[in-house]
DNA sequence: GTTGGCACTGTGCCGGTGACAGTGCCAATG
DNA sequence: CATTGGCACTGTCACCGGCACAGTGCCAAC
């Protein structure tokens, strides 16, 4: 990096022109041009001097103009370093602090406090709201549950101790009838309740072999279900809300909205994408914009948070590149807190 | 109704005149002329006199102008006799049908029957598509299990014969022991397996009363749980696919799909509003736009029909009020009928 | 009842114009 | 060297008149 250019980042004054028309833009929605930055914010100089620091801010790609005579937007990477430059959130103000709780802790169960956390994240920050279910630990099992839906069909479902019931339709090559099924139904329970999951199901595979030879298919695929369900439980599950919101966001984005949508249903590589994310050293992740245009999330900023054991399942909001940052950052950050303090009690 | 002005419906060409406004617009966007009615289907008469036509629709409000001098567009009174006009739904073609059933047979379960079933139709009718979830029957209770949350809170989980597992967290104002909730598990098992879940509530709450004492509240809670479960059981539970068809349909449209959004997020409004529509003689039923305008689903209609036993579920498509109801309906048609043949198996 | 003809009308599409906002550059200043 | 006021330049937008166009409504004729 030449020493001859200074860095906008060493640019107290830069910095804070940036800031400006990052927060200028995302309330005003158009372009915002050297004057009423002056008007707006004081900083003490005139609209030439800043007309100078925008020439460099958008030599640096930091901001950008849609046409020659036009005020100036933030770029991606405008949004970026504006979002790297928060350094403290201010906290939700009291009224809506009171409604996290109150709304929280009236919950019934687990997929209440979802439903209630999404909605109200939704509601908060006027965008839509995920919530992926927290992980499932390594619990012990409290009761599996056999039942023949017809000869080649056995519904398999798993009670563990947290509450967590999970089912799974297991399909069988040859025939099974009712008694094998309630034998077999006697054998796993006797094998495995109060055993972890994980446990359980290779004890299962193994124990397959000392059983009547009827009940051995059976068995090994309640093993093989038991794993699956381990594997794959509630953590790839979500609840989301307020994809209305959406449709607020006018101009440009209306038009994204479309592949938004899509994106949305496909909550698989949704849930990636959020695990995938790294938070940074206030335990946020934002995303912002696509790096290529043929993803479907073009234009579109991401911020999430992990919360509950190890902070491994998230929470998080999604809406156009053009968002208020640090209230949204605050609101999950707000949200994702109540949450492991719920699920922790 | 005086006999001197002669009913469009006893009309045949006017009828057929409303049919190829309708089949234009809905395929065109457009605003639909005399002239080019007459090119593209080949009514034997001349424009002028499709003119004359035109005006009386338009006396009896089946059709209105946008302004002087442009097509017509069907009102939604003219979409209502066009749809009832229509007698009989030409099927599917072959790889549709083919689509459906490979895509059907293929699912592993209920929640996978239903998701399938409701991106195939999205994907069908490009429109909002729902499933609601067949309703239980009237069936026997295989388990149930009672999981000590905490103190104050006790999981129960119901599996029904057909494995429809569904469960539901009650809250004691007096703190329970494990043991207590062992006991009571005994008790509730041994009393209500086998037995109609309706029925397993009942015999509860009487039998409570010889319960011992400590296990009487967790027992009255118990039945009143498995109450709730039959009556709100799955029955309220729907999945939804194809949102992002609503970007596609441009126009005003695009304005109305921010409160679209929010109906569809108001599942239990979308439940009412499903079960409320009557089927007419086809066995569909089709609702067409909102009768009063603070309805969020103004322009948008609603096709639906019931599956399963006695019809009692819904699927259904939601789209803006200029949808091809023809294959609307009888994409929905299937989808319902390979879903009732697919349960029942 | 149907048809050709014709006047009428609202819309959309130019091309031109003026107000406006905002920039970039320059010369002057501390 | 950063800052500032001044000024010319330039895209955008809204407005306007004219014009082609699509489509109707009506009428007289068949």
């Amino acid at each position: 990096m030449p020493t001859g250019e200074e860095e906008t980042v060493d640019h107290p004054r830069r910095q804070q022109v940036l800031q400006a028309i990052v927060e200028d833009y995302v309330h005003s929605r158009e372009p915002v041009g050297s004057q009423a930055l002056v008007e707006r914010h004081h900083l003490g100089v005139s609209s030439a001097t800043v007309r100078n620091d925008m020439g460099v801010l958008e030599e640096e790609g930091l901001i950008m103009a849609p046409h020659t005579s036009a005020g100036r937007i933030p770029t991606e990477k405008g949004y970026r370093t504006f979002v790297d430059q928060i350094t403290s959130l201010k906290p939700l103000n009291s009224p809506q602090r009171r409604a996290i709780r109150t709304l929280l802790e009236g919950a019934e169960d687990i997929d209440d406090v979802m439903e209630r956390s999404v909605r109200l994240l939704a509601q908060l920050t006027h965008q839509v709201a995920v919530v992926q279910y927290p992980v499932a630990a390594v619990v012990t099992i409290r009761h599996v549950e056999l039942v023949r839906m017809d000869e080649h069909h056995v519904l398999v479902v798993l009670i563990p101790a947290d509450g967590r019931v999970s089912q799974r339709t297991i399909a069988l090559s040859a025939p099974v009838d009712e008694h094998v099924v309630l034998d077999t139904r006697a054998r796993v329970l006797g094998a495995v309740t109060a055993r972890a999951v994980l446990e359980a199901a290779s004890l299962l595979g193994t124990s397959a072999l000392q059983a009547p030879v009827e009940q051995r298919p059976l068995l090994m695929a309640v093993a093989e279900a038991l794993q699956a369900l381990a594997a794959s439980s509630s953590e790839q599950r979500m609840v989301m809300a307020g994809t209305a919101n959406l449709a607020h966001s006018t101009g440009d984005f209306a038009r994204t909205i479309g592949p938004v949508l899509e994106a949305l249903e496909e909550q698989v590589a949704l849930l990636r994408l959020l695990s995938e994310m790294q938070q940074d050293d206030r335990g946020i992740a934002v995303r912002i914009g696509a790096d290529d245009a043929s993803d479907p999330l073009v234009e579109t900023s991401v911020v999430a948070t992990g919360y509950g054991p190890q902070e491994s399942a998230k929470v998080g909001v999604l809406g156009p590149t053009r968002m208020d940052y640090p209230h949204t950052m605050a609101a999950v950050r707000a949200v994702a807190r109540y949450l492991s303090r719920v699920l922790d009690a």
